[in-house]
DNA sequence: CTTGACTCTGGACCAGACACTAGGGTTTAC
DNA sequence: GTAAACCCTAGTGTCTGGTCCAGAGTCAAG
């Protein structure tokens, strides 16, 4: 734990939150609103004053979102990374690490279908030797 | 390849079609629009009659949705195949492939994340150092 | 022929995740 | 000190991928 702004945190507007964590102004805002960013404190003008390490948790809801979670499983993601003692806490980490895995095994489903085809795909020739396209469409509805 | 509809092919009724692929009426009629099923013939009545193997297009529709293929990128996929261009849906294939693969690694690494949060977090103590937050967040922005 | 199930069109609506606008005030660089 | 660049709120618009009417016509069974 480091004190947030004591004198040395440079206090970031917004703007340049954004941009360091490579989104939108208003997807900052928005951010907030859903509960995702702590509320900064404001400067007497009403501007936003972001500690430095919002830099950090920006970039990880963006990332968590590329991983195809929703803004809602951010959010409790980054609520079992911020407390870390109550044991209910533990229960959801391991709820989400369920999830997480269900989420893993689907991808790998989706790897080994492509790789297959991929595999088997000359890259070359007629359309109805690429099995892409005959896997897709065929009546293999075998497992679904 | 069998000829559409000389005689024996039953001309489907979009409910029938619908109920055949595994869709919904609605979304039979949404894909029309999108350009993703061809504008089928028409009964005098105005009905929509599909000739049978609207069916396994439909099919190539939701199954390469499961394979994380946005609509757009499916009417693609649609087109290069009417052309036969094998190279190139291969090429498509294996850039989704990447994609997959980079999400599959990042999601590990939250599984790992969590899995080390569970195991280190005995029901108390600060989670300071959380390793999910760590995974997403750190300087691991190598590649972007 | 009637009834109930089906289909038609056009448009409204949904959630999620923002992006943009208007009409202001503020900060900063020169 | 002034102009550019920035920030504020509130509200509306956008895109994706559908879903759900309403009101009207059509088809199939009995």
């Amino acid at each position: 734990m480091q004190h947030p702004q004591t004198a040395s945190s440079p206090a970031l507007t917004i703007g340049r939150l954004a941009e360091q964590a490579g989104v939108g102004i208003d997807t900052v805002r928005y951010y907030e609103r859903a509960g995702l960013l702590p509320v900064p404190p404001r400067r007497a003008s009403g501007y936003r004053a972001y500690p430095a390490d919002s830099v950090a948790r920006l970039r990880f809801i963006r990332r968590a979102k590329e991983l195809g979670f929703t803004l809602t499983e951010i959010g409790e993601l980054l609520e079992l990374s911020g407390r870390g003692d109550v044991p209910e806490i533990r229960e959801a980490a391991r709820h989400k690490l369920d999830l997480v895995e269900h989420k893993l095994a689907e991808l790998q489903r989706v790897r080994d279908g492509l790789q297959q085809l991929i595999a088997a795909c000359p890259g070359h020739g007629p359309a109805e030797h690429c099995p892409i396209l005959r896997a897709l469409s065929d009546e293999s509805e075998a497992r679904a």
